[in-house]
DNA sequence: GCTGTTTATCGTCAGGCAGACGACTATGAT
DNA sequence: ATCATAGTCGTCTGCCTGACGATAAACAGC
């Protein structure tokens, strides 16, 4: 057998596409960009692009991430792979394997719309995700292409994540408080927890976080003291999500 | 622009790679095949194959599986998406993504060989990893291709699953005693479990196990209750694998 | 039949951790 | 000065787990 034979096997065009998230105004929201060209033209979808011939999967989602938003996945941002999605006709121009990955990022100034898209914005998860598959009347329309379903699968992701482990640091800045952290648990899981077994928690566990012995008072109320996260990855025991 | 310009990205390759699990005497194993053709001829592989032109990914790991081993995903087995490999020179003749996928199942009989494998063979995972990345003298080398560390991925998800899911019942005949599925979590997970907490554990969570009335005296000694899966997917408190 | 071995199953107890919630502290706003 | 807000420290109770004793029901060998 020769050592190519691309008559043996279909060709696929392969994709990374990003499920962006951070914490905005208590809300967890997603990065969306808006549909330049068809199909789905005008439409937000999730932003991604192609794979190039010489590039890593991991390598294609930093380059993507850099270009929607200018963050560097290095830089506080976290970035994993999510899953990979693959329907005949998920695409209707041609067979199309995507690759979603999920970024995990601390409130960033407003993104800048990059490639080709023509305009980009952070949308709360809830907004997008609502009319999940009902086009009531044929606006205000879901996101393009299978984008729904990658962007719940990241969220879930997210909410389990953050449970067994120290991400949620993630969508915080370099320095935090333990109410901005647990805001940022608020917001993810969409309940309220009580500040102080949460403090108890957070401080507790060893290696989560790090204090940096100063003090602020971004949140008015008494000065909280500021921390940063720390070297453990694995929160053992984890954080209990409340049931409903 | 044109609805499908395939000078706009480079073809790929998309295969399906399976990560069977199963455990038998009391270990872990994983199927593998040996490679009939360059690459790695003769070397030993994971199953998998090219994905069709009108298949989903998902159906692509399923027939995969069916050839390779005679195995439906419903019957028992259980079968999820594991991660994506794609390393532009993972494979020496073109670029190959692959979407690996996790399998487990209960013990079976001698697996077939199917498709191009010249065998295949159930080999404990840790006799398939332990001189990962090291070819010794370039004899018992290790895995061709990137699949060691696929292999690796799919054992580290599996010990982690049976955690906080009932899949651990997917390595178990449709009937089973609290006993043989205590040698499955110490099988996965290498350790020696308290047969007295383990039982008190596993029959206390809701909806994990359902008496079927039956006992079996299949392991001597005392007569066990027979069980099957209960409906709960999750585990509520989890299992707790314990601390090396 | 009796005894030893094996596996299953039930109970007990102490320690750890989480949820509920009271109390106090330190800021800024009025 | 008073209030509102947010942070931090404690207490108590109940649940769950790990350690481990004790009993039950089969089989093997004498």
């Amino acid at each position: 057998m020769s050592p190519y034979d691309p008559s043996a096997f279909p060709p696929f065009a392969v994709t990374v596409d990003l499920v962006v998230l951070t914490v905005r105004h208590h809300a967890l929201c997603a990065l969306a960009v808006r549909r330049g060209e068809p199909p789905y033209q005008g439409r937000w979808a999730l932003p991604g692009g192609f794979v190039r011939a010489d590039e890593d999967l991991s390598q294609a989602a930093a380059r993507e991430l850099a270009e929607e938003t200018g963050l560097r996945a290095q830089s506080g941002a976290h970035l994993e792979q999510l899953a990979t999605y693959g329907d005949p006709h998920r695409d209707p121009r041609m067979r199309v394997v995507s690759v979603a990955h999920l970024v995990l990022a601390p409130d960033l100034p407003a993104p800048r719309a990059g490639g080709d898209a023509r305009s980009a914005r952070w949308a709360p998860v809830g907004s997008l995700l609502e009319q999940d598959g009902f086009d009531t009347a044929g606006e205000a329309a879901p996101l393009a292409f299978d984008h729904a379903r990658i962007l719940a699968d990241g969220v879930e992701r997210a909410r389990s994540k953050i449970e067994y482990s120290s991400l949620a640091t993630a969508f915080c800045p370099p320095e935090f408080t333990v109410g901005e952290l647990r805001r940022v648990y608020e917001a993810v899981w969409g309940v309220a927890l009580d500040p102080r077994n949460f403090h108890r928690k957070v401080t507790g566990t060893v290696g989560f976080l790090v204090p940096t012995g100063g003090t602020t008072t971004r949140q008015g109320g008494r000065p909280a003291q500021l921390f940063q996260a720390g070297g453990a990855a694995l929160l053992n025991p984890p954080m209990l999500r409340p049931e409903v």
